[in-house]
DNA sequence: CGAAAATTTGACATGACTCAACTGGAGTGG
DNA sequence: CCACTCCAGTTGAGTCATGTCAAATTTTCG
């Protein structure tokens, strides 16, 4: 499972030596998480920062109304994390559960500011999953304004193909800012269309 | 001028020292910016990371149909950069024009790898500095999808009651995602009321 | 198999958009 | 310093996309 973390990273810093991957490994743990299983509830601190090996998950709020707002959903080689609870300590606003059995693999924040101080190179790798990540939310705000419910749908369903199927109608709506009934709308109109 | 970057460095990394500071801000050149003057135009490619040290520049991408899309606001202690532009040395998708004279610092980026290169701490405050900047994407999302466009609108003058009265309802509009007559109705209706 | 949840469907309501006309400043040139 | 133009903002009327609520149907899963 570890080898997938370390294609990851080569293909981000090339500069990582296998001995610096290594030790960086050594702090991470493998977890295995079962279909709808919460691996975060909202209100809870954050412990560990999570790369995803296999499956996918869903990372999601749910407001005073009860109702959920999807933030992303992860796949293979996303990373998980409230970086705001993580890093300042402060409860949750985010649910994370698992849409399919899935294999994460997990590191807390005491190992990981340890591995920042052993080891230069995790900065610059950080770094620039940050910088990736930014570049996504800002196409996605871009996106929701400038797109209808419509095409921000048949959007989805192309970029996810690969998952859309796994995901609920419910949970899409809530990553689509529409809801559920309007999604099952759009859905009988491109079937009828495409 | 440069005092405002460094203490903003200093309060962000806490951990640098002067002269290591000093060495990063020599990489900077002090530039000003009339109201309505561009720095950035889409399609051009982002030679310098800027720092704002005063006034308020917006950031926006134009789409095909000719309608604007407001990306942020950036005022005193902002960065402002199309990342994916600058990093991948592709066009840019957005435009920064400045709404007030404005003083900013910029980087280009052979001096900036300069610097990741000569001090290691440098890593640190751009992995920190995209850190925030993700979560303030990460809550915009959610409020997106959880508030009416008269809220956004109310929670977006609140907020920003500094410059809001700077900035015209258009680029409010183009910021929330609505229409200026919208917005024009709903500036209207929260006078009656507040 | 049965209960609970998700999805679909229909009827209706409404928030937000469109388009067009009008108003009012800000900037420009003579 | 006036006349002119050009945007930004306002307002009204009509429309459309999307939401709401409730009932029927299907799927999921213990």
């Amino acid at each position: 499972m570890k080898e997938h973390l370390k294609t990851y990273i080569q293909g981000i810093v090339p500069e990582f030596v296998d001995q610096e991957i290594n030790l960086f490994l050594k702090y991470f743990k493998l977890k295995k998480v079962k279909k709808k299983e919460f691996i975060l509830k909202q209100g809870e601190c954050v412990k560990y920062e999570t790369f995803i090996c296999e499956g996918c998950l869903h990372v999601f709020h749910a407001d005073c109304n009860g109702n959920e707002h999807t933030l992303y959903f992860g796949i293979k080689d996303w990373w998980l994390a409230d970086i705001d609870s993580f890093i300042n300590e402060r409860p949750s606003q985010f649910n994370i559960q698992a849409i399919q059995d899935s294999s994460v693999l997990i590191i807390n924040k005491e190992d990981k500011d340890k591995a920042f101080r052993e080891i230069p190179k995790v900065e610059k790798l950080f770094r620039i999953m940050c910088q990736k990540s930014l570049i996504v939310y800002q196409q996605r705000i871009i996106q929701y304004n400038s797109m209808s419910a419509e095409d921000r749908y048949i959007f989805f369903i192309k970029k996810y193909k690969d998952i859309a199927q796994l995901i609920s109608n419910k949970a899409i709506a809530s990553y689509l800012g529409v809801t559920p009934e309007y999604i099952s709308r759009l859905r009988k109109k491109a079937v009828n269309i495409g």
